[in-house]
RNA sequence: GGGCCGGUAGCUUAGUCAGGCAGAGCGAUGGACUCUUAAUCCAUAGGCCGAGGGUUCAAAUCCCUUCCGGCCCGCCA
C-alpha cells in the first residue's frame, strides 16, 4: 500500500458509493460559549465535504444551530435571575447581554464568525424554525404514532424502560413557557396538536408546528431524514454502545424508514499542561480563546492532518510554534517535492474564504516587536520588506495570532526589545565591531533601501577583503589589511548588542530590514562611538 | 457495572477495514556550506508495532486474554 489515502477522501469514496449528493451535517447546542471539540466537528464535516467536492461529487454542508433545546440549568456564567428560565426552549429567552434577538443567538452568532474565519460556510438551519416552519411535524406524527415502538427500541438497545408517562415529543406549556415540566397525554394527527398538562398547574393544547419538540434521541434521526443527511460527524459521547447513535439508527430505520448517515465518530482536542483554563475549571477552551493564537489555516491543518478518532494535544507554547513552521515549511516547498499524501492535506487545509498571508509566523514575532504591536508601522514595515498588504484583516489576524502568542506563550528566547537609548553593554564593543557598526551606518546611509537579504550579505561578505565594509574597517582602525581577521559572528553579535542589548536576536536580515534605517545610522554611529569620527 | 477510542523510533504519527520486507516529520548524532539565532543541503543512528496466547507458509494488521491512557452511558446530547 504505497499510495496513502487522506481519511476525508475514503470517507467521500465510500458515501459517493452509497448516495449521488451527499449531505454533510454538524449540530450544536448553542447554550453556552462553543467549544474546541465543536470545532473538530465542524472542520471534520468541511474536510468530507471538500474532498467530496473535489472528487466532483455533489454534496452540502450544513449546521443546525439547536436552539430550540431548553436550558438545563443556570451556568456558571449566567446571573442567578436566569433560573426563571431553566426548562425553556434558548432561542425563546433573552440574551445575557441584552443585544441579540435570544439566549441562542448570542452563542451562535461568534461561533458562525469563527466558521468563517476557518473558510467554512455551511448552510445554517436553526431548529426553531424548522420546527415552527412545520418542517418536523410528519415526524413528530410519526413518532407520537409509533410511540411504544420507539419505546422499545430504546430499551432494547439503551437498556433503559421509559416510563407510561414519556413521550417522544416535549411540549411547550403555553403558560410557563417550560418544555420539562409538560406531560402529553394525547395527541390529534389531524388536527396535528397535542395535548398535555404541566406542572404548573396549565393545562391545555399546542400545535406540532412549534409548539414544542421530539427530544433528542428521536430529534436527531428524524433531522436526518428531513434534511437528508448522508454523513455526520459526532463525539464520542454519541457513539457508545447504546448512546444516541446506536437508537437513532434502528429509529431512523424502523420509525422512519431512513438509511441512518454514515458516522464520523472524533477524539477531543485536549489543551496541554494550561491547567487554569481547561483542567482546574472544567471549562473548556472556547473557538475563540484557540483562534486567539492559531491561524485559522494551521488549525484546519492540525485537524486535518490527525485522523478523527485520534486525540488532538494542544499545546500553545513551543509546539504551536513547531506546527506553525512544518505547516507554513508544507505551504512555500516547491510543488514537486511535496508527496502526494502532504499535497492532499495542505490542499484540504486551505481553504476558500480563510486568510492567508505570505507573511511567516516567526517573521511577524521580529516585526511585531521591532514596531512596538503599532499597526500602522508593521504595515509601513511590511511594505518596505515587501510583502503583500492588501488584506488589512488578514493581516491584522496575524498580529493577532502572535502578540498574544507572545503574551501568553512565548519562550524567553523569542522575546526581544528594541532598546530606546544605546544600550550600557556597547561599552564592552571593540574596536573591530565598533569600527564594522561605523562602516554599517556610513554604507546604510549611502543607500536607498536595503532588503534583508542584502543586510545579510553585507555583515557576510565583511570578511572578505575586496568587501567595503573590509576595506573600510581597515581604513577606520588604521591597519594594514593583512592584520584584520573577521568572523561573522562577532559582528552579528555588535549588531544586537547595539540594538537589543543582547548578544543574540532575530534573524538579522529579517530583523534589520525592519527597522528604520534613519534609526540605524544614529544607533550604529553612536555605538561605534569616537571610532566613528575619527574616521 | 456496560461500552467506545487510542497505545507503532526520544516526540508527533502513517500503515490496521482488505495479513505480504514497519514508513514519514520533528528531535538527536555526523558531515557540507566557515550566513547564525529552531538557517539550508547531505548522511547516520534510533522499533520485541503496550504484554501474553491463538489462527496462518506469513500477523502491527485477524481471533481470544490482559495491562496502560483518554472518554462515554442512568433517555438531560
Amino acid at each position: 500500500m504505497a499510495e496513502v489515502t487522506h481519511w476525508a477522501d475514503i470517507v467521500a469514496d465510500e458515501v459517493s458509493n452509497k448516495h449521488e449528493k451527499n449531505v454533510v451535517a454538524t449540530g450544536i447546542t448553542p447554550s453556552g460559549h462553543i467549544h474546541i471539540g465543536n470545532m473538530r466537528e465542524v472542520v471534520t464535516a468541511d474536510a468530507v465535504y471538500k474532498a467530496l467536492n473535489d472528487n466532483m461529487h455533489e454534496s452540502t454542508l450544513i449546521y443546525l444551530a439547536d436552539n430550540f433545546d431548553p436550558l438545563r440549568k443556570v451556568y456558571p456564567f449566567l446571573p442567578e435571575h436566569y433560573s426563571k428560565y431553566v426548562g425553556n426552549p434558548i432561542s425563546e429567552i433573552p440574551c445575557p447581554c441584552g443585544k441579540c434577538s435570544n439566549y441562542a443567538e448570542h452563542f451562535v452568532k461568534p461561533f458562525l464568525v469563527s466558521m468563517e474565519k476557518l473558510g467554512i460556510e455551511p448552510k445554517v438551519y436553526r431548529a426553531d424554525e424548522l420546527y415552527k416552519s412545520g418542517y418536523y411535524t410528519e415526524a413528530i406524527k410519526d413518532a407520537l404514532v409509533n410511540k411504544d415502538k420507539i419505546a422499545k427500541i430504546l430499551t432494547e438497545t439503551s437498556g433503559r424502560e421509559p416510563t407510561d408517562e414519556w413521550s417522544p415529543f416535549n411540549a411547550i406549556c403555553r403558560a410557563c413557557g417550560k418544555m420539562t415540566s409538560t406531560k402529553v397525554i394525547s395527541f390529534d394527527v389531524d388536527k396535528e396538536t397535542v395535548d398535555y398538562i404541566c406542572e404548573c398547574g396549565f393545562s391545555g393544547s399546542v400545535s406540532m408546528q412549534g409548539g414544542g419538540k421530539l427530544n433528542w434521541r428521536v430529534d436527531w434521526p428524524a433531522r436526518w431524514k428531513i434534511l437528508g443527511v448522508t454523513v455526520e460527524p459526532f463525539g464520542k459521547d454519541h457513539a457508545s454502545r447504546g448512546g444516541s447513535y446506536d437508537t437513532g439508527k434502528r429509529i431512523a430505520k424502523e420509525i422512519f424508514n431512513y438509511e441512518p448517515p454514515y458516522p464520523i465518530v472524533y477524539e477531543w482536542i485536549m489543551l496541554a499542561n494550561k491547567g487554569a483554563m481547561s483542567s482546574s475549571t472544567g471549562i473548556v477552551v472556547s473557538i475563540d480563546d484557540m483562534l486567539k493564537v492559531v491561524p485559522p489555516e494551521v488549525l484546519r491543518y492540525l485537524i486535518i492532518k490527525t485522523k478523527p478518532e485520534k486525540h488532538i494535544n494542544f499545546d500553545p507554547s513551543i509546539p504551536l510554534l513547531t506546527l506553525i513552521d512544518e505547516y507554513e515549511k508544507l505551504k512555500t516547498m516547491e510543488i514537486e517535492k511535496i508527496s502526494t499524501y502532504n499535497k492532499r492535506l495542505l490542499d484540504l487545509s486551505k481553504a476558500t474564504g480563510i486568510c492567508h498571508t505570505d507573511i511567516p509566523f516567526k517573521h511577524m514575532v521580529t516585526i511585531y516587536q521591532v514596531a512596538h504591536g503599532d499597526f500602522e508601522k508593521i504595515l509601513e514595515i511590511l511594505e518596505r520588506v515587501g510583502y503583500e498588504t492588501d488584506n488589512r484583516r488578514c493581516i491584522q489576524e496575524l498580529i493577532t495570532n502572535v502578540q498574544n502568542w507572545l503574551e501568553m506563550y512565548a519562550p524567553p528566547y523569542a522575546k526581544f526589545s528594541v532598546k530606546e537609548t544605546l544600550p550600557s553593554k556597547a561599552s564592552n564593543l571593540n574596536k573591530v565591531q565598533r569600527a564594522f557598526l561605523c562602516s554599517l551606518a556610513k554604507i546604510i546611509s549611502t543607500k536607498e533601501e536595503l532588503s534583508g537579504e542584502q543586510y545579510h550579505n553585507l555583515v557576510y561578505q565583511a570578511k572578505e577583503k575586496e568587501s567595503v565594509v573590509y576595506k573600510d574597517i581597515v581604513q577606520i582602525l588604521n591597519i594594514h589589511e593583512d592584520e584584520l581577521a573577521i568572523n561573522p559572528k562577532d559582528l552579528f553579535k555588535a549588531i544586537y548588542i547595539a540594538t537589543l542589548g543582547t548578544d543574540s536576536g532575530p534573524k538579522a536580515g529579517w530583523f534589520l530590514s525592519s527597522l528604520d534605517r534613519n534609526f540605524l545610522i544614529s544607533r550604529f554611529n553612536e555605538a561605534a562611538g569616537d571610532m566613528c569620527n575619527e574616521g
